[in-house]
DNA sequence: AAAAACATACGAAGTTAATCGTATATCAAT
DNA sequence: ATTGATATACGATTAACTTCGTATGTTTTT
């Protein structure tokens, strides 16, 4: 298995977008990236061949370059990625308030059951 | 008291620095607040100017000019800018999902007894 | 009144992000 | 073998953000 690295970079919005696919199907083509960009945003073929190029210089994504075409895999982590971003706007926007973070993000919706859930065992293992 | 909007405008790293200023000060002028920003950045004064006058264009702010020294007066509020923001990771970064927003916020620290006491009351509101 | 301090306006340069066209190479099908 | 589809590489463009120098005008101080 390939060494993993911790990035302390943060990707850009388009990064993420392709980290997010990278992270749900695994090693993947451009090609297939690609696909799935289509049914969300509109750009062509080479523009996200051009992003995942630069995120492979920023060492976002490895690439096996072995066979003709290559293939992507994501060397940022979801979870870190995610406690990276989350942790981040919880200190830049609400004074490392994680109550504050979390009524902000609920706004005036209302969370499904289920989730209430999730939130209370969160919080009785914190406890 | 002046007319305020909403600004689904999303404010860039630096116009948040400059915003967050103004909702803890209130009104202030370029002078008091690039003081602040000194605190936690390097910059010029005329860059802060710069910042400030173009949030005025977009329409972030807004500036009182019946003194030579103008003064500027936030109209992006903050409540919104907050629920904008946190919303918006949400549902880009954690499908939507509150608890998984919570926890990787929240990450390896863990929050003072008064946070876990504000989010179980916040919760039990949502019950 | 002259000098120093301070204010805004504005243009311009440097960065970074995002987009795309074109060139070139390879593979597959006719 | 020629054609067509598909791949990567790479340069160029555009737009947004950030930064700052300089011009210019107004106070304030000496």
């Amino acid at each position: 298995m390939a060494p993993r690295y911790n990035h302390p970079l943060k990707p850009t919005e388009s990064e993420l977008e392709i980290l997010q696919i990278l992270w749900q199907l695994g090693p993947c083509t451009v090609r297939s990236v690609h696909e799935i960009l289509l049914t969300t945003k509109d750009a062509g073929y080479t523009t996200t061949l051009k992003l995942m190029q630069i995120m492979h210089e920023k060492g976002l994504v490895e690439r096996n370059e072995s066979q003709k075409t290559h293939v992507y895999t994501a060397l940022a982590q979801k979870t870190e990625t995610q406690q990276q971003l989350a942790g981040k706007m919880m200190q830049g926007l609400f004074q490392g308030s994680a109550s504050q973070l979390l009524m902000h993000a609920i706004g005036d919706s209302k969370p499904s059951q289920a989730e209430i859930e999730a939130i209370q065992k969160l919080l009785d293992d914190l406890k």
